[in-house]
DNA sequence: GTAATTAGTAACAGATTTGGTTACGAATTC
DNA sequence: GAATTCGTAACCAAATCTGTTACTAATTAC
């Protein structure tokens, strides 16, 4: 699913700026992204599994951050939604013919740099904090509004 | 396509490998990858478009590097697969209804985010040339001729 | 010049992925 | 008990991906 990290920093961002608003519904989360509610619970539920939101179901429940606003990284949200198997770049699937030696080589070592390639996107994202996140949008919204 | 870039890596490991040999068909590629020509074709196309390779039909034709192994990152061909709207971590659609003013400016500073995100792997990617590539496979053959 | 080889590309099919929808049970509040 | 909301399963349509066949154009071999 290639648009759950979008949607899950599109939550995070959104539970933080409305963080003494009480919770938040998946529906109001759909409708700021534009999409259907059980595709954001859908979300919502890995994000709830990995610690960084909780939620409650019944009359004036929702989600709301689990943990500090600083204390969350948009990789806690990438590491959240994906599983061991996914990667950003695919990996060579190292099939071969018996007897020839050089593609399985290939193969391994094109992982490991693809691996390590992950791994400098992965540290950008550490790098991000859902607080900063919310202060430069707050920084934004101020100044739209005097525009 | 997924596995574009890792075809496309495939690729110029083993033309390089194979630079003294003279050309190599798509078919022995796609032996060595456990596809179909065709497949190697498609993407043997984007990288001639982009300049990195040159090909030949006819008898005894086939592709070979166009330019030196060291001139040549997984970098370009990153560049040579994708098309200007692909990315590696999609992107905040930015949907929203009229009125609700926090959205749009959470897509936007997202995809920001995003793409400099992506540009630390493309970073990475453009750390390593084909010709390191191929010493680094050369060096693990030879491991394993020994073992 | 003719045959053989190979790239390049279009067209198509099957499998997989993705995003959206409906539905329903469980939990919670009022 | 009624209303609300989550959590999740089931399903569908659209898009994407991978592989295949088929054909043309270009080039070499003889």
């Amino acid at each position: 699913m290639n648009s759950q990290l979008t949607i899950a920093a599109h939550i995070l961002a959104v539970l933080a700026h409305h963080k003494d608003d009480g919770a938040v519904t998946s529906e109001v989360l759909a409708e700021g992204f534009g999409t259907n509610p059980v595709v954001i619970r859908r979300v919502l539920s890995q994000l709830k599994k990995a610690g960084l939101i909780a939620g409650r179901p019944g009359a004036g429940g929702g989600s709301v951050l689990a943990k500090p606003a600083e204390e969350i990284s948009l990789r806690d949200a990438y590491s959240a939604i994906s599983d061991d198997t996914s990667s950003v770049l695919g990996r060579h699937p190292g099939r071969c013919k018996d007897g020839e030696s050089v593609t399985p080589i290939i193969a391994e070592y094109l992982n490991e740099l693809f691996v390590d390639a992950e791994k400098a996107l992965l540290a950008k994202l550490g790098s991000v904090s859902v607080l900063e996140l919310t202060q430069e949008i707050g920084k934004r919204m101020g100044l739209e509004a005097r525009e």
